[in-house]
DNA sequence: TCCATTGTCCGCAGACAATATACATTGAAC
DNA sequence: GTTCAATGTATATTGTCTGCGGACAATGGA
């Protein structure tokens, strides 16, 4: 097993820039649980290394979570992870995500999935949500 | 009421193109039957002053529905709705569209929002897609 | 003290999005 | 049938963003 990061897709045909998608597999990471506080995130170059991109496209990717205060970047000492509370959401924000859900959704229609098979996997994510994330400490906004 | 295009958000400020997200709602409205057959869409010209986008940006967008047999693009006749049927999905569009799902998800947790939150929208949104979407007829592939 | 490691800065080339502008086509009025 | 305004189309321009190369700066440890 010599897979230091376990889980993270990278697609460079991905109209998504790659940095934000290393950004956005790392915050997962973190909010799981699976990079924990104090822990060492891959320097740099190691990174980059490993996903087969240049080191700046990461260290792009790490200043936006410094930047979102999910780590902390020290020269000489690479990116520690900080005990970041989870912020308290902004007042729509639960709008403006069902919103995109249902975007999503409406998505998948048109490529011509089964309404019957949609509607089966989003009970099973609600199922599975509620086992994996306990409770969840909030920051005083 | 004069808003004769219901519901077509678009974001200036998203990182996703404009003439992407004009296609994708024009593309839900379409699956949705609200566009039937038939009807014709507003011309390029009208539809970017409603948005306050310039013209050629809702000329890609239409171009990008007229690609995907959607809508008929002919010179002084404007857009019309062309009798489609879905497409059947590719081999692996599911899978990816469940990624895609457990990413939205994520990040949902990420900004804060509440387990229990998520899994009701979730809960609901599969209850009204079985209603929305009686029957599919298919393409032959 | 010295040096290898590691993050950071600056500039660049290519791609892409949105726009400006001019053009080509065509349905309809007469 | 001619004419013309309405409408989609093609081309060029401008600005922004991504990813990259290379040089630099800080710093912990030998």
């Amino acid at each position: 097993m010599t897979d230091s990061h376990p889980t993270l897709h990278i697609d460079l045909a991905s109209p998504v820039p790659v940095y934000r998608q290393i950004a956005r597999g790392l915050r997962i990471l973190l909010v799981e649980g699976n990079l924990a506080p104090g822990h060492r995130l891959p320097t740099i170059r190691d990174l980059a290394m490993d996903l087969g991109v240049h080191r700046n496209t990461v260290a792009e990717a790490y200043r936006l979570l410094a930047d979102e205060g999910w780590i902390e970047l020290r020269r000489r000492r690479g990116a520690t992870v900080l005990d970041r509370p989870l912020p308290s959401p902004g007042p729509d924000a639960g709008d403006r995500w069902i919103r995109r859900l249902n975007e999503l959704i409406a998505e998948a229609l048109t490529q011509g999935l089964e309404p019957g098979f949609l509607a089966a996997a989003l009970r099973r994510a609600a199922g599975s949500i509620e086992n994996v994330i306990p409770d969840t400490r909030r920051e005083q906004p």
